[in-house]
DNA sequence: CGACTGGCTAGGCAAAACCATAGTCAGCCA
DNA sequence: TGGCTGACTATGGTTTTGCCTAGCCAGTCG
């Protein structure tokens, strides 16, 4: 079932007008494998530049230049520490902006592991009551919401 | 707060296998702006090739290659319809697996909302009960689990 | 002093994503 | 018969994404 469209986005053949779309705007910064595998590291707890590196699987180019695209937009922070005997390091750690998105990631995780299984798959839960994680659509007043029971109004 | 990992995937140095993460998998089949602009469309309603191209604002091109991909990656089907005094053509509609992403589109319109305004963003509602709609991330023994709150066992 | 390590930057190149323009094809309408 | 429309397909080109190799720089260890 399709969601309910009302107001400049009803009208079936006219162009949402270029910044109009809100997935849009997070798909331009976001949208690439890369950056949506970088952020999963962080969630993740990772920290280092070789460690995103090497359990991302990316080149230390790509890496390097897609980290810094999440620190200027935000959604990652780069800050200075140093381990006894070393020199200062960077190190990345989500913002509370780029925490915004793990219901984003644990969605993706979601659709993968039903609709593109393979041998294995990891599994969410929630940390002390054991019980396995999912996403769900909520309006304000508690009800759960089908996609179809939505209306957007643009 | 990062989430706690267990088993493979603990060893912060160690690449996760190619296959092994279902963000990733996903990433590969709905990983491109168009492929999700194109499943927004979808979702809004939009059945017909021209109404896709225009509304999204793709090119013939890519919208022809784009939504073939996602017919064939099971997310849209593609069926034939005539009407009145028209000859038989197709229209594209969501199926069943690909209605399970829209949490992943509402949770990434509502990032873009929120950290990624401009001067005006469409609104989601719960429609009949009016109130704003959200994504969350719940435990099946229905828990509000936060990000930091999860545990990843790979 | 030189080697090694972590964290990068630079260069060259292939593949994918996307655009613009133009053409095709089927059937209905005049 | 010839034109129009919806739904494509084809061609050529640019930009982005990504890989690989190589190099750099700072500080610590031998």
């Amino acid at each position: 079932m399709p969601a309910h469209v009302a107001g400049r986005l009803a009208r079936p053949d006219r162009r949402a007008p270029g910044d109009l779309c809100p997935i849009d705007r997070t798909m331009q910064v976001v949208g690439t494998r890369s950056a949506m595998l970088l952020l999963r590291e962080a969630w993740y707890g990772t920290t280092r530049f070789d460690d995103f590196a090497t359990r991302v699987g990316l080149s230390d180019a790509i890496t390097s230049a897609r980290l810094r695209e999440l620190v200027t937009a935000g959604l990652l922070e780069r800050r200075p520490y140093r381990e006894a005997g070393q020199r200062t390091r960077h190190e990345y750690v989500l913002t509370d902006s780029g925490t915004d998105l793990v219901p984003v990631l644990i969605g993706l995780a979601a659709w993968g592991s039903k609709h593109a299984p393979r041998d294995w798959s990891p599994v969410a839960t929630h940390d002390g009551c054991g019980a396995e994680i999912a996403v769900e659509v909520r309006c304000g007043a508690g009800h759960e919401v089908a996609p179809g029971d939505v209306l957007v109004t643009g």
